[in-house]
DNA sequence: AATTCCGGAGAACAGTTGTTAACTGCATGG
DNA sequence: CCATGCAGTTAACAACTGTTCTCCGGAATT
């Protein structure tokens, strides 16, 4: 299918790929509304005006990297969500897969948090519009759950944002914890957070 | 007690008002890494060398900022967690109560969620430092309760952490409500979460 | 082999930024 | 009433910003 692409187009990617992750490593420390295009290109090597030949501006660089990093997210939302019962030992290990998961990719996990309440509208609107996509997905799994019976559709999508949001909560405390110690903690509360969702979830009232 | 302060201290205080008032309407579409010295002064009508005699830098605002705008959560939250059940009129009035103080200080609400992941360390360590006196207090108000009885101070304590981080995203998603129909959405959704979290905490086992 | 396409470079633009210094005028305390 | 203190002003600084236009060199197309 793919073929492989020219040089040219290859070179493209390449620096455009740069571009992002140059980016990325700037929000570390900053927002995006106040991540500079010269910034960008400096880090990189290029000439400022090569930017314009990617993005329109430092938002549309911004909506960009919304598709990339809840594209890292995906797959480990689905990896936590899935699967029968949510029993404890089931809870344990999708919050020690969240904490994997800021290891992995911390940048995109601050990007995300940051950028979701962050000042520059259209990169709120792609993230807010992809959560909700998660949360749909979220949903279609609850719903294979024995413990769904009865359950409306309301219920369970108000189910599913309640754990995408719990989730980004707990990323977040990850990303900050710096010693082993408050780890821990993250991971103790969080755990004992999601059980008592799951508690509420088996004793809701079925129609 | 608090003496009519000169006027020299009085007409101090005023711009000082300004400068973070005019702040806090600049920031609701930008975020405070990004906010200038001059476009606040500008915006008040003062020199910009004014500022100095106020703020060591636009992040010394912001945390100014936050005691404001968590003093002004600060009774909301109280009102929201005290008083003995949580029946569902309660969980109603709480929300409805969230979807006032929004209304009253959208701009408060606003930085907060903004800044709370946002790009200024000093002004994320302030918002973390007052959410978690927050939490300490709805803790408090929860050990009152009769369903208390039993539960652990770690157990008390990370309850009320996620009753504070549910009603700040209620809050988030009621500032983005436009019309009256999405609130109606954003309303029913918080109110059946806040119910969940509730059945949860009625079967929570107690020691 | 000749021509078109196009990612990137270079230079220049008007406008902005934070910060400094030295000042002015007025309320305050002796 | 006079001297001090201090909020706010003015002017200037080097550095930075986004954006435009023109150009270059090499890949892609014919």
């Amino acid at each position: 299918m793919s073929h492989t692409l020219g040089v040219r187009q290859a070179q493209k990617q390449k620096t455009r790929r740069a571009l992002l992750d140059a980016a990325l490593a700037l929000l570390e420390e900053q927002s995006l509304s106040s991540l500079g295009l010269r910034e960008v290109t400096r880090a990189v090597g290029v000439a400022p005006t090569a930017f314009y030949r990617h993005f329109r501006s430092t938002a549309d660089l911004g909506v960009a990297l919304v598709e990339e990093a809840l594209g890292s997210l995906h797959p480990m939302i689905r990896t936590t969500v899935s699967g029968a019962d949510d029993s404890d030992e089931r809870i344990a290990r999708a919050v020690e897969l969240i904490g994997r998961h800021v290891d992995a990719y911390p940048a995109h996990v601050r990007f995300i948090a940051r950028e979701r309440h962050g000042g520059v509208q259209p990169v709120r609107e792609a993230i807010r519009e992809q959560l909700a996509r998660f949360a749909s997905e979220v949903k279609d799994e609850l719903a294979k759950d024995r413990l769904a019976a009865g359950w409306s559709e309301d219920d369970l999508l108000m189910l599913a944002h309640l754990y995408v949001d719990q989730m980004l909560i707990t990323a977040s405390l990850f990303l900050e914890a710096s010693d082993a110690r408050e780890r821990a903690r993250v991971t103790d509360m969080a755990t004992r957070q999601l059980r008592l969702i799951s508690l509420g979830r088996k004793h809701w009232p079925t129609a």
